[in-house]
RNA sequence: GACCCCAUCGUCUAGUCAGGUCUAGGACACCAGCCUUUCACGCUGGCGACGCGGGUUCAAAUCCCGCUGGGGUCACCA
């Protein structure tokens, strides 16, 4: 009897929920429901600077969005738990251990500073890149000395250094890497912490994983993991490499290019079935290529061996029309319940309420007066664009500016205020020697089209995140394109 | 740069594994027409691709090699 079949997703908690994790999610969450196995949500929130619970809460309510619900999970408990890899560090450190005991890994008391000099020269020399290995010549004894005595180190792995690393692809078939070009990776950071490599490898192998589905960035860490299932005497899971998704442009998905969060696709109005089909559609096509389905469809037809390896753009413009079929599939009564449980929903409106209600004279007025918070992307027109440009600078400045708005000030924001957005936006102006004043119309042009709003960051706040980005790189692009 | 992956219309793809039925099919976008008081939907039609060069074969989009191109990875990030 083949054994059950177990999938996961394992994102990682580090910003907006993105929408190669829900692409990575869907195929794996099909491939379970199609064997009758389960589907595992694990938080791979290893790295202690850059995670956040707001992030995890934004994966949760994301994937609960598209309806890719997990069978197990850091809020749903499981046999296999905990989901959290931040509460699991002894046991990674425990086989870490293992490894270390039985010269698989070792301990490495190389500083940062060194590891950065070697960079340097190798990068100099043209040679090979990556650690030199240098404390594998550490007596084991002494090492184990240097530790008790509290000294800073990691533990890295110790990779085979002659012969060849054959992998295997569901899709690719047998991959092979020369062993002496793969790095000794590090397993266990200075602080304790795992890296994702072992972490991983653990997990999936404790949580029972049978498959592996996961983005093509990741095959060049594989002979990494396929060491380390050795390493351990564990029999290592199938690996499926889905393609990477790429913008019009083909190179890797990314949010200056593209919108990858799924909040913008929630707030902008795409229905989670469209999306969900939309990305099955990516790679994959139904045996009679019709390129409407559902999710059951998709669950029941999906064959991971037939995924097409070139990397699919990611196209709004057919996104936008399958998500028109998906409305027209609706009742009028439908539509009206769909747009009550998100834009036209009391809580948005209830926060628009509170900005136009001193704002307008009728009742009337209302909807003229506050559209741009019911609508999704913004085109500028040749006056906006005009009253956009910052004084003293050109578009093209002025583009550059907003951009810069966007990636220093904006996006880093998880928990996004009135008054966190005030913060950013100030503590930019002050760090580029720019008048609030010079930056904030063009800002208030840009998410709005309008000369006359609300005050900036209450309404920036009710627009929310997602939307006041891609208006602002939209507007951005358009002026970057003016005629200098 | 090194290593790895990939390669059919502008885009998503079917066909490639088991070579002939492929003068390469469908969809998005675009263009034209029809429908229609308008717009949209819908319908009909049009434009449009096997990256290049060698092989193997009676026959290659399909198999092999090389080139070119694109992508990914080379962190105490995932």
């Amino acid at each position: 009897m083949a054994a059950a079949v177990r999938t996961r997703i394992a994102p990682s908690p580090t910003g907006d929920p993105h929408v190669g994790t829900a692409y990575v999610a869907l195929f794996n969450y099909a491939l379970a429901r199609q064997h009758g196995g389960r589907f595992v949500l694990r938080i791979e929130d290893t790295d202690r600077e850059r995670s956040s619970s707001e992030a995890e809460t934004m994966i949760f309510d994301a994937l609960r969005w598209l309806g890719l619900e997990w069978d197990e999970g850091p809020d749903v408990g499981g046999p296999h738990g905990p989901y959290r890899q931040s509460e699991r560090t002894e046991i990674y450190r425990e086989h870490a251990e293992r490894l270390v005991a039985a010269g698989a890994a070792y301990p490495c008391f190389c500083t940062r500073e060194r590891l950065e000099e070697l960079r340097a020269e190798q990068k100099a020399s043209k040679g090979r890149f990556g650690y030199d290995r240098r404390c594998r010549a550490v007596d084991p004894a002494e090492a184990a000395r240097r530790r008790a005595a509290g000294e800073e180190h990691v533990i890295r792995l110790a990779m085979p250094t002659d012969g060849e690393i054959v992998v295997a692809d569901l899709l690719r078939g047998e991959v092979r890497f020369a062993a002496e070009q793969i790095d000794d990776q590090v397993l266990i950071k200075s602080d304790g912490y795992p890296t994702y490599h072992l972490a991983n490898v653990v997990d999936d192998h404790l949580m029972e994983i049978s498959h592996v589905i996961r983005a093509e960035e990741w095959i060049s860490s594989l002979p990494k993991h396929l060491r380390l299932y050795q390493a351990f005497g564990w029999r290592p899971p199938v690996f499926c490499h889905l393609p990477l998704l790429r913008n019009p442009d083909t190179s890797k998905i990314s949010k200056r290019k593209n919108p990858v969060s799924l909040n913008y696709y929630r707030r902008a109005g795409f229905l989670p079935e469209a999306v969900l089909n939309y990305l099955a559609l990516m790679g994959w096509a139904m045996p009679d290529e019709r390129d409407q389905f559902t999710l059951d469809e998709f669950v029941a037809a999906l064959d991971l061996a037939k995924i097409s390896l070139g990397g699919p753009v990611f196209d709004l413009a057919r996104l936008a029309w399958l998500n028109g079929r998906y409305i027209r599939d609706l009742s009028p009564e439908g539509l009206v319940e769909r747009l009550r449980a998100e834009l036209l929903g009391d809580r948005h409106l209830l926060a628009v309420a509170r900005l136009a209600h001193e704002r307008v004279e009728t009742l009337a007025d209302f909807v003229p007066y506050a559209g741009y918070f019911f609508s999704g992307d913004l085109a500028p027109d040749e006056a906006a664009l005009g009253g956009m440009v910052m004084r003293g600078r050109t578009a093209q400045e002025t583009a550059r500016a907003l951009r810069e708005v966007l990636s220093e000030a904006l996006d880093p924001i998880l928990d996004w205020t009135a008054a966190t957005v005030e913060t950013a936006l100030r503590d930019f102006c002050a760090r580029h020697d720019i008048k609030p004043k010079e930056l904030f119309m063009p800002i208030r042009i840009a998410t709005t089209g309008r000369t006359a709003t609300p005050p900036l960051f209450d309404t920036m706040a009710v627009l929310g995140k997602e939307i006041c980005r891609r208006r602002l790189g939209l507007a951005a692009d358009a002026l970057g394109a003016v005629k200098a």
